[in-house]
DNA sequence: ATAATTATGTTATAATATAACGCTATACTC
DNA sequence: GAGTATAGCGTTATATTATAACATAATTAT
C-alpha cells in the first residue's frame, strides 16, 4: 500500500506527457504553445497543472532556469529533496539520484541544530559533450 | 595580495548599500523603488548592478524567491558556491557558512566522475521563531 | 443527495527580466 | 598625453514569467 496514486486530470496528463517527451527541461510558455492544439489555452491552466505535478513529485522545477523537468527517479516520494547537475554551456540538466548525497542533505543540521524538511541543490559545470567540443 | 578590489561604481554602491541594510532578501523592483530618490530610474540600472555584485560575490540571488541578499561570509571568493536555509513560513533566509558542507559539495563527483564548478543549495524548513509561534 | 474539494476556462494584470541604442567615464598601452 | 579598449550609465521599449479573480464543471466524501 505504498502508492495511493490519485489519477491525473486531463490537463495534468497532457502537460506531464509533454514534459516527459522532452529530454531537456521546458519552459512554461513553451509548454503552453505546444499543447494549445490539445485545448489548453491560457497560462493559468499550465501553471496549475505544473503546481500539482510538482506537489506529487512527477516533475521538478529547475529554479535557476525557471524550467520544468520530469522526475527521473520514479516519482520522488520526497518531492522537495532534489538535486540536479546543470551544464553552463548547453543548459542540459540531469537529476542526481545518489542515496548517499540524499541522506547527507536530509540529515544535515545547521549550526543551531535545525533539520530541514527539504532542499534543492543545483550543481553547475560543463557536461561531457560540451567539454570535448 | 589576496584582494584586488576594484572600486564599485556609483550605482553598484547605492544598490549594495540598500541590500546590506536589509536583513531579509529584497526583490529587484523593491530595490528600484527604494533607490529612485538616489537617481536610479529604471530596471536595467538595477539588474546591471545586481549582475555585477553577484559576479564579485558581494550578494547572492536566492533562486527560489527571485530575491537578492548580501553575502554574510565576507564576500564569497567562490561566489557560485552558495548555501541557504529558507523558512517556508516567514521567508527568512540565512546563508550557511559551513566549511565541511562547502567542501563536501565542491568535492562532490557525480556518477560519471564529473566535478562541478559551483553549486547553489537551498534548504527549506521552519525557522526557530516561526516554530514557537 | 448534499456538501466539500478539486479542476477547468477565461480575461486581465502583476512581477520579473532583458534588448537595444547612444553616450560617458575609466582603465590600458604606447 | 593621444588613442583605444572596456565597463558603466540613462533611457525607452518589450520580452518573459507568473498570478488574481471569477464563474462554472467535475470529482470525491459524508
Ligand atoms: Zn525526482
Ligand atoms: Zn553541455
Ligand atoms: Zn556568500
Ligand atoms: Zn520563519
Amino acid at each position: 500500500m505504498e502508492n495511493k496514486q490519485k489519477p491525473l486530470s486531463k490537463n495534468q496528463k497532457i502537460i506531464l506527457e509533454y514534459i516527459q517527451k522532452n529530454k531537456k527541461p521546458v519552459k512554461a510558455y513553451s509548454i503552453l504553445s505546444n499543447v494549445q492544439k490539445k485545448g489548453i489555452n491560457a497560462p493559468p491552466q499550465v501553471y496549475r497543472a505544473l503546481d500539482k505535478l510538482i506537489e506529487i513529485g512527477k516533475i521538478h522545477k529547475v529554479e535557476s532556469q525557471n524550467s520544468f523537468v520530469a522526475c527521473k527517479t520514479s516519482d520522488c516520494e520526497t518531492p522537495h529533496a532534489t538535486a540536479f547537475s546543470i551544464c553552463d554551456s548547453c543548459d542540459e540538466v540531469s537529476e542526481i539520484n545518489d542515496p548517499k548525497l540524499f541522506k547527507y542533505l536530509l540529515d544535515y543540521k545547521d549550526n543551531s541544530g535545525i533539520k530541514f524538511d527539504g532542499y534543492n541543490l543545483e550543481f553547475f559545470g560543463t557536461c561531457k559533450s560540451c567539454e570535448t567540443s
